[in-house]
DNA sequence: CAGATACTGGACACATGTGTCTAGCGCTCC
DNA sequence: GGAGCGCTAGACACATGTGTCCAGTATCTG
């Protein structure tokens, strides 16, 4: 819990990198990745310097030599998110697929599998962005970004723009309140109800394979999720 | 902005209220409403005794008379979101109505009307609950709770037991995230998509006049929040 | 092996937050 | 009009956070 990524956080405990050579103890990516963690976990309010160093083993000011200010180090964070989160939903938009209910499924990749999407660190970000007005204007970016490629996806399958712009919301939003909600049901529960929201977002009914398919890709994410 | 309520938020400010006497300047209702304020527009981590005191123009210390800690506030400011939010949402989906549509648009009237529901004190609630295992127990029987009240809603209107749990929480869950994303579109733009977003929720096509008396609705809540 | 390089740790200064203690102010009631 | 009650202000103790300075340490380089 807590961890955003599979690997080991910390440069020296993963034995597929270099040893640490000299005096180094924590290295710039190992402030980043820690950071990363505490943000996502408990908000940017708690990314303390102070802690970090902390949960590094190693002395505050060292810190100082890597980043200019704690603030440097949040806006190495946001900029990280900047290049995943949006990128993801974008890509999955824009997809070749053969039916609405395929492309639905694609876009549902993001929302199943961590490793293509963090939705934690998007939240963090969405909370991050009331208290600072540059974030929130990189946030009201992205949102527009994401809606735009899903209401193409729509209108890709023949819905009239309105019906396209208004399914790409509900689909994405519905995303959005479902996570933060937070429910935690079990996926075999949520697996159970897709067909259900593939009806209610696209309007059509889904074929077995499609289902078959998304299904299929929950558990590879699942198993991925585990090692 | 950042006022959660139309009046006066300080007694002393409130003409209705009879004068202070004695010493007192600032109530513990004073205290409490300036908290909620905070609560609101910057989250809990931000409602400082400290800063609090400042906005009431009152020393810090002054607080302690009203209440026993800082938590013993926090904990007051709880129970007022939990005996306001979700008993609106219940009540608005128990609402008797003709059509599903016009059940829907119903429950509409917490997303459009500040004074029934506040989106943004739940947002503020959903954030305090990342941290704190009290309020995310409660926060996530509020959910059920709501949930419960909408999918009974279009049970009521002949959806099958499965397609109304579902078309609840689409219904749900996309305006959670609609709130959050803040998309800050004009009341216009906003309403000239309630038809289609009437079909996408329900699957059944809108009347108009319906659609008018949503219309209408909205009108009376944003005259309400100009006086 | 001596010096440069790259990093770390600990002390210091300062800011901001909580909570406690106590003197004192202004009503109200006898 | 003086005693007592209800509330407030300011000082104090303490905790936790940022950022700076500088001496120290381990490795690389000539």
């Amino acid at each position: 819990m807590g961890k955003h990524q599979t690997g080991p956080v910390l440069h020296r405990d993963d034995p597929d990198k270099e040893p640490l050579v000299g005096n180094v103890k924590a290295t710039r990516e190992d402030w980043l990745n820690v950071a990363m963690d505490v943000l996502i976990s408990d908000g940017v309010e708690h990314v303390k310097v102070l802690d970090l160093g902390n949960r590094l083993g190693v002395s505050r000011s060292s810190f100082y030599w890597y980043f200019k200010s704690r603030q440097a180090l949040l806006d190495a964070l946001l900029r990280h998110w900047q290049d995943t989160n949006t990128a993801a939903i974008v890509a999955k938009a824009a997809t070749p697929a053969e039916t609405i209910t395929e492309a639905v499924c694609n876009f549902f990749h993001c929302v199943i599998d961590d490793r293509i999407f963090s939705n934690a660190l998007d939240f963090a970000v969405r909370d991050w962005a009331r208290r600072s007005g540059k974030v929130r204007n990189l946030l009201d970016q992205s949102d527009q970004t994401r809606l735009d490629a899903l209401a193409a996806m729509f209108r890709r399958f023949d819905y009239p723009p309105e019906e396209a712009m208004v399914r790409a919301r509900v689909l994405y939003f519905m995303q959005l309140g479902y996570d933060i909600a937070e429910l935690n049901e079990p996926t075999q529960d949520r697996l159970k109800l897709v067909p259900m929201y593939l009806y209610c977002f696209t309007g059509r009914e889904p074929r077995p394979a499609e289902i078959a398919a998304l299904e299929a890709y929950a558990r590879s994410a699942m198993d991925g999720r585990m090692e």
